[in-house]
DNA sequence: TTCTTTCATTCGCCATTGTCGAACAGCGTT
DNA sequence: AACGCTGTTCGACAATGGCGAATGAAAGAA
C-alpha cells in the first residue's frame, strides 16, 4: 500500500489548488510564502505549468492565475459527466416550478460536489457554485446520499468529515445523524434547516444510478422564510418527482425494499 | 529566455491532455505506450495525479479518466475568465491567415460591442476599435449572433434597434432581415455587404458557450473589392473554424441536443 | 539624481527523486 | 495448468530538480 506519489506533480497541484482558496491572481512570493517552499523552486514549477498553458502571467504586475488548459480539461470532464446533461433539463424546469434555486450534486472523496445550478427567477441568490464542495452531514444533498449509503459507507464517511458546527444547528453527533437517516429513507426527503448557513433552509432528495446505488441528489435551497406553509409540500413533492425522474433516465428501475 | 522546466510535470500535464485527444477512459498501457514511457512511470504519475482527485480510477475494468477536480479548476477559470483570453489566439492566427482584420465582438444592451480586435498585416486600416459599438441589424457580427436567439428575443432586438440605413444598401425591413437569418443558420455564416459603410464587407460566424448559446460572434473585415473569388471561400472556411474552435473551447458540445 | 527595497528570474552544485527493468499478482482464455 | 495480458511493487542508479546566492529590473525614499 506504499503508494510512489510523485513529489513535483503534488507540489504543482498544490500551486494549482491554492488558487482555489487564495483568490484568483498570486505572485511567485505570495506562493512561495505559502506553501513554503524556495522562490526558484516555486518560479520553475510555475513556468512549467504556464508553458503548458496551466497557468498564465498578466504581463502588467507579473501575478499569475489559472490558464485556460485546465478550463479546457474541465469542461471535459464536464461533458462525460453524463448525469449532468441527464438532469439539467429536469432541475431546469422544476426551478421555474418552485421559483427557486436547484442544485444538483455528486459524491466524491468525502464530500459533496456541486455539479450543476439553476438559479431560481427570484434574485436573491444563495452563494453556491458549480464545482464548489461541501461536507455531507450538514447538508440536504449530503445527507440524502447518506441515507442509501450502506452503514460502513456511512460510518466512514461521518468519521472522515470532521463534523465541524457551521451554525447553532448543525447536528454534530454521529448517532443524531443516523437517527435522522431513517427518517429520510421513510419520508424519501432530507431537509437542512440552517445547518450549514443561517437562514438557509434545503429539501433534498436522492438519484440513484441503474444499479440501485445512490450516485447524487438534487436539492430546492432557499431562505428559510420562503420555505413554509403551503409552498413546502409542493417543494418536497417537485423535488421528490424531479430526483425520480432522473433516477428513471438513469436507468434505474425502482425501489424496491 | 533558457526556462527551467520541470519534467515530471510536463509528463503529468502530458498525461492528463492525453484524455482530451484519446478518449475519455484510457488505461495505464494505452497511455504508456502513447507517451513511450514505462508502464512504472506512467503508473507512478497516475497515482499521484489520482491522489489529488486529477484522475480517477474505474473500479471495474482498473482504467482511469479525467477526474472531478479538474472540473473544479475548470469551473473556477470559466468564472474568472473572459471569452477576450480565450479568442485571442484564435483571431490572431486567423487574421494571419487571411491577411485581414478580425473582429470578436459580444452583444450588450441592443447593440454589438467590439471587445477585440486584430489587425491584418495590410495597413489599410478599418474603423473600429475595442468598446465600440455598432448597430445589429447592419452588421455581419450582429446578424451572425441574431440567426442564433430565439424568435422573441430577435423581434425585440430589432424593434428596440431604430433600424436605421447608413448606406443604400441597409436593410431595414424586419421580415427581410428575419428571412436572411434563416439563410445565415443554414450556412453558418452571415455576411455584410457595405451595410453599414460604404465599401467595407464584413464575413461573421456566431461563437456558442457550453450551455448551447450565442454569446458572441466573430469577423472577418475587410474593403469590399479584397473580398473576391477565391479568397472568398477561404475566409468564409477560416471564420467558421475559428468560431468553431473558440466555441469548443468555452466547453460548447455541438449542435446535437 | 542616487540609494534602498522588493520581487521575478537565472545559475551551478549536489543530494534527492523519480525512472527503468524486472519481478509479482490477478484474471480470463486456451 | 499454463499462458498471455494487465496493473502494481521494488531496488538500484543516474539524471533531475531544489536550494541559496547572484542578477536584473522596477518602484519608492531621501
Amino acid at each position: 500500500m506504499t503508494e510512489r506519489l510523485i513529489q513535483s506533480i503534488e507540489r504543482a497541484a498544490d500551486v494549482l489548488e491554492l488558487f482555489l482558496t487564495n483568490g484568483p491572481e498570486l505572485s511567485v512570493k505570495e506562493i512561495s510564502d505559502k506553501l513554503q517552499l524556495s522562490k526558484s523552486t516555486v518560479h520553475g514549477i510555475i513556468k512549467t505549468l504556464e508553458h503548458r498553458g496551466y497557468l498564465q502571467q498578466n504581463p502588467e504586475d507579473l501575478k499569475y492565475k489559472l490558464g485556460i488548459k485546465l478550463f479546457t480539461l474541465g469542461n471535459f470532464v464536464g461533458k462525460h459527466l453524463d448525469i449532468g446533461n441527464i438532469a439539467r433539463p429536469i432541475i431546469r424546469e422544476l426551478a421555474d416550478e418552485v421559483n427557486e434555486t436547484v442544485h444538483l450534486v455528486t459524491i466524491q472523496r468525502d464530500e459533496v460536489i456541486y455539479i450543476e445550478k439553476v438559479e431560481g427567477p427570484r434574485a436573491l441568490t444563495i452563494y453556491s457554485h458549480i464545482g464548489k464542495r461541501a461536507p455531507v452531514h450538514c447538508t440536504g444533498v449530503g445527507k440524502a446520499i447518506l441515507a442509501h449509503l450502506s452503514e460502513k459507507e456511512v460510518d466512514r464517511l461521518l468519521s472522515a468529515a470532521s463534523l465541524e458546527a457551521f451554525t447553532g444547528y448543525t447536528m454534530t453527533d454521529v448517532n443524531q445523524i443516523k437517527k435522522q437517516l431513517v427518517t429520510i429513507r421513510e419520508t424519501g426527503y432530507a431537509v437542512d434547516d440552517e445547518e450549514i448557513e443561517l437562514g438557509l433552509k434545503c429539501i433534498a432528495a436522492p438519484i440513484f444510478n441503474h444499479k440501485g446505488n445512490v450516485i447524487a441528489s438534487i436539492s430546492c435551497a432557499a431562505p428559510k422564510m420562503r420555505l413554509v406553509e403551503e409552498k413546502l409540500p409542493r417543494v418536497i413533492a417537485g423535488i421528490k418527482s424531479a430526483a425520480a425522474e432522473i433516477s428513471k433516465s438513469l436507468g434505474y428501475k425502482g425501489n424496491n425494499f
